[in-house]
DNA sequence: GAGCACTGC
């Protein structure tokens, strides 16, 4: 057991029953906030960090930790709860005897800024005491390591685990109820030294500003239009602070942007002193930088972002956000085994997300441009798992990897949907992945479990194997694991598509990959070059990068890595072997490159980003050498360039 | 003529 840190009927903490769900609420214990702070040596730190609000909970959180096998803690931005648990479990003794503190993240970049801010709060090195592990980097030390930041992580059932959820959004009547009912917390009850089942819930407040939230009074038809006229407004009438707008995607961004430019130029009064800037993922790393530079005096800045800025990063200076109640969200239809972007509208956690953006320097407002009984009556409040709206071969395999081959009888937190657990499981029985009792097959499906990516692309690369052409399969799936080699299309697209054709391959992207790949190598790595080409310089590192360790997983698994020097139909082969399931034909007589699924006739076109939409759609034949013919000239392109 | 945001041994 870890070192007692409160003891029956000294001084325990105030227990509160929650009426509704019948989950223990504990009040902040103030007396014992003082108490504790002078037996660990961070000086200079330490007062900061008691001013964090979850230090009042300090004596609560351990409580109920060292009672209960499981510990909700809801916690808005900025209460401390992820920087200051883990310090306060490794206090109370938790790391002792050779155990480890864990703390997953949802972020590789959350995780590393985490593992600093705490390693140097306690002041000790970076991968000592304090380490942490993502996909690509492991900074612990097995021997000192005693607390562990890592992403998505598996943890083993063990009765002394202890399990710590926080969250600024969770729903955590939900998640408790899952923990209590779940068949996994089955056993003996109530014993002396078994932890309760019944998971404890702690709210601790956050550090942010009050939000005054204001809601339209119609319905507005138009997002955008309506954005750019509260963002006009606000710079007309409130005092000095930056607007942070939330749009849906690139296209609406954009649109809102020239909407703005021409509405301030207009009404040349409001024009002068607005900075506006656009946020997207895919926005080049400098022009995404300019978004975190200081506001000038006298001038305000309005960023006009996509979801990135509701949780992946922070924007400071924020003192109105304008929220447009949509975001894009994916959506997999498993009938078709297609994945869709749809505007959706978002949920009351997400609003409230929003609006939290605000508050971050001090009171704020958050403009929503829907009504309130929209808000009140209509929005969910929370959006749907996306448990329920995923893809599931690459969830199937790791459950099997560990071991649990009941798949149809696990107990999710929310269930997906039969149908897509179905054609999970035939995709990777197809595969070979599963065998007919539905479980890993040897040496392909523990193989296939091992690489960190989807299925397909797995199994594509233990194909190459026996095709001798790993070396440039590992290429592919390295730039099919990145979003774009390229950089983003809007404004230069015909510069772009240019590019394209120079390494274009008429096997498709794939080969075309290589082509980029091997230009990439050629040039020493260039960024000059990168530019020169319309490559994204940051993404092609990211490739040089996974392909490392892509290839030391392959050689872990046994894979020999070998080229095929040139030999391309191996790697068709290889990739054949991986994406065969997705094997299409050309309509006859189609007019609009309509294909159709060979395994559902599903209706399925050629995507406009592929070096195979439009351009080069006619096969001719020269010479015997069969050569695509561009659409709109006499060009041809041959196969893979030697 | 299309690209919300992320992750994984």
């Amino acid at each position: 057991m870890p070192q007692q840190f409160w003891k029956p009927g000294t001084d325990k903490p105030r227990i509160l029953e929650d009426e509704e769900g019948g989950v223990v609420f504990f009040a902040p214990s103030l007396s014992s906030a003082s108490s504790s702070s002078s037996r660990f040596g961070y000086a200079s730190i330490g007062s900061q960090r008691q001013r964090l609000p979850v230090y009042k909970y300090r004596t609560a959180i351990l409580y109920l930790v060292e009672t209960h096998a499981t510990t909700i803690i809801v916690g808005e931005t900025g209460s401390g709860k992820t920087t200051q648990i883990p310090q306060y479990l490794k206090e109370a003794g938790w790391a002792d005897g050779g155990r480890v503190i864990a703390c997953t993240q949802p972020r590789r970049l959350a995780v590393q800024s985490v593992a600093s801010r705490v390693a140097e709060e306690m002041d000790v090195k970076l991968g000592e005491e304090v380490g942490y592990t993502i996909r690509f980097e492991d900074v612990t030390n097995p021997a000192a390591t005693m607390i562990k930041f890592l992403t998505d992580g598996i943890q083993r059932r063990r009765p002394e685990l202890r399990l710590i959820i926080s969250s600024a959004t969770i729903e955590a009547k939900s998640m408790s109820d899952f923990f209590q009912t779940s068949k996994k917390h089955r056993g003996p009850e109530d014993h002396e030294l078994v932890p309760r089942k019944v998971p404890a819930v702690l709210s601790v407040e956050g550090r942010g500003f009050n939000v005054q939230i204001h809601y339209v009074v119609e319905p507005v038809s138009d997002y955008v239009q309506a954005t750019v006229s509260t963002v006009l407004s606000i710079h007309d009438q409130e005092p000095a602070g930056d607007i942070l707008v939330f749009l849906t995607g690139q296209d609406d961004i954009d649109a809102a942007i020239q909407l703005l430019a021409e509405e301030a130029h207009a009404s040349r009064k409001i024009s002068s002193g607005l900075i506006v800037l656009p946020l997207y993922s895919s926005l080049p790393r400098a022009e995404q930088d300019l978004v975190f530079s200081p506001t000038p005096r006298g001038k305000r800045k309005v960023v006009i972002s996509t979801n990135i800025a509701e949780t992946s990063l922070t924007l400071e200076g924020v003192v109105y956000v304008v929220d447009s109640g949509f975001s894009k969200q994916q959506f997999y239809n498993p009938i078709s085994d297609i994945e869709n972007l749809v505007v959706a509208p978002i949920s009351k956690a997400s609003a409230r997300q929003r609006a939290g953006r605000a508050g971050r320097v001090r009171p704020g407002k958050c403009y929503r441009l829907y009504t309130e009984e929209y808000f009140v009556n209509e929005m969910s409040s929370v959006g749907i798992p996306e448990m329920q709206r995923s893809k599931l071969v690459s969830c199937v395999i790791q459950l099997k990897a560990l071991g649990i081959d009941n798949i149809l009888g696990f107990d999710w937190p929310a269930s997906p949907p039969p149908e897509a657990m179905i054609r999970a499981l035939e995709v990777l029985y197809s595969l070979g992945v599963l065998d007919d009792d539905a479980k890993l097959t040897s040496p392909v499906g523990f193989q296939a479990a091992e690489i960190p990516l989807d299925p397909m692309i797995s199994k594509m690369i233990l194909s190459s194997n026996q095709l001798g052409c790993s070396e440039e399969i590992i290429t592919i799936a390295a730039i099919l694991s990145i979003q774009s080699i390229w950089v983003s299309g809007k404004g230069v697209q015909k510069e772009l598509d240019e590019a394209k054709l120079r390494f274009a391959a008429a096997e498709g992207d794939h080969v075309t990959f290589l082509n980029v790949y091997k230009g990439f190598l050629q040039s020493g790595k260039s960024s000059q070059w990168c530019h020169k080409n319309y490559m994204n310089y940051q993404a092609m590192k990211k490739v040089i990068e996974i392909r490392e360790q892509l290839r030391r997983t392959a050689l872990r698994l046994g894979i020999v890595l070998r080229s095929c020097e040139g030999d391309i139909l191996a790697v068709r082969k290889a990739v054949t072997a991986g994406f065969f399931a997705n094997a299409s034909r050309l309509e006859a007589f189609s007019h609009n490159g309509m294909y159709k699924t060979v395994r559902g006739s599903q209706e399925v076109y050629i995507h406009p980003s592929s070096v195979l939409f439009s351009v080069y759609i006619n096969m001719v034949d020269v010479q015997g050498v069969t050569m695509w013919k561009c659409k709109c000239c006499e060009s041809t392109k041959g196969f893979y360039k030697q």
